[in-house]
DNA sequence: ATATTAAATAAGAATAAATCCTAATTAAGA
DNA sequence: TCTTAATTAGGATTTATTCTTATTTAATAT
């Protein structure tokens, strides 16, 4: 548990009361870290604290997204995912399968604010900006690590 | 039920058999025209059709999805939603209510087409681009009708 | 260290959306 | 009209998520 230091301080700075649910949820999910479902960290903390109960986890993950700890994914599936990243990103998805990854493309990111500067859209207050590339992977899961490669992506 | 003719010929497109529930649930999409859930959908029919069961609504939606004929709409919130709109757009989605409005910006799909042009993501095929714009509507729920404004809404 | 108290949790019941199942019905082509 | 594969009704079932309440606990003040 290296991050422990880090998983707290987290909690702390939301405010929130450091308690062993939440930790081993946080943990969860940046450990699990392709966008994980509720049932996959629940399962993932069943295996080191048998006892947390599964409402616990979905009401601590409710908790984290208001705090803005983590994000909710959506996907065109009826399962929500979440994902611990907290910098700008997008996300390609599969069409075929429910494979997620993140997508970082900083210039992409500057581009659509400067369009959004510049072209207000009204009566409409943006806080917030989600592309979602929808299409087909082309290679097995592995990292991509061309590094003259535009765009990075998290491996699976 | 002026229509009628455009929602056979959508169907008999999609090499689909023609059948009352199919008429009903794609005149209903189209109608309730601001991305209604299956139960929007289901209560809009029963008022014509009493009996046709949820389930057939479900599965109806399912198979025009698959066929092209509507598109699905995937909110923070748990609850699928459906969409007639054919021409690409993209979505304005409240991030307090569940409000969501289109979104037609023929200039920033222009921009983002040629910058995905530009920039392949390496081992993925593109096959749809959606913008989740999330942010606060400042106006109720009315038309928005400045002509001389870059951005269409329809009404809701 | 201990007491206080508001916040958080366990456990499982309850809800709601969506899917599944099967027999009966129906649309479209021969 | 007949045939047949496709579709539907009706309802049970599943599955993800939320809710409820008594109990426990973390943080703060004492």
């Amino acid at each position: 548990m290296k991050n422990a230091s880090e998983i707290t301080s987290k909690l702390s700075c939301a405010r929130l009361k450091i308690t062993p649910q939440r930790i081993a949820v946080l943990e969860a999910v940046m450990e699990l870290n392709n966008h994980p479902t509720a049932e996959k960290v629940i399962d993932f903390i069943k295996a080191n604290h048998p006892n947390i109960a599964t409402g616990t986890v979905y009401k601590t993950l409710e908790t984290f997204v208001e705090k803005g700890l983590i994000k909710k994914v959506k996907t065109d599936r009826d399962i929500m995912r979440y994902d611990a990243m907290t910098v700008p990103h997008h996300h390609l998805y599969s069409s075929s399968t429910d494979r997620i990854e993140d997508f970082i493309d900083p210039e992409l990111q500057k581009m659509i604010e400067k369009y959004f500067n510049a072209h207000k859209i009204p009566n409409f207050k943006i806080e917030d900006i989600k592309l979602q590339v929808i299409g087909e992977f082309l290679t097995e899961k592995k990292k991509v690590t061309n590094k003259n490669q535009q765009h990075e992506r998290k491996k699976y």
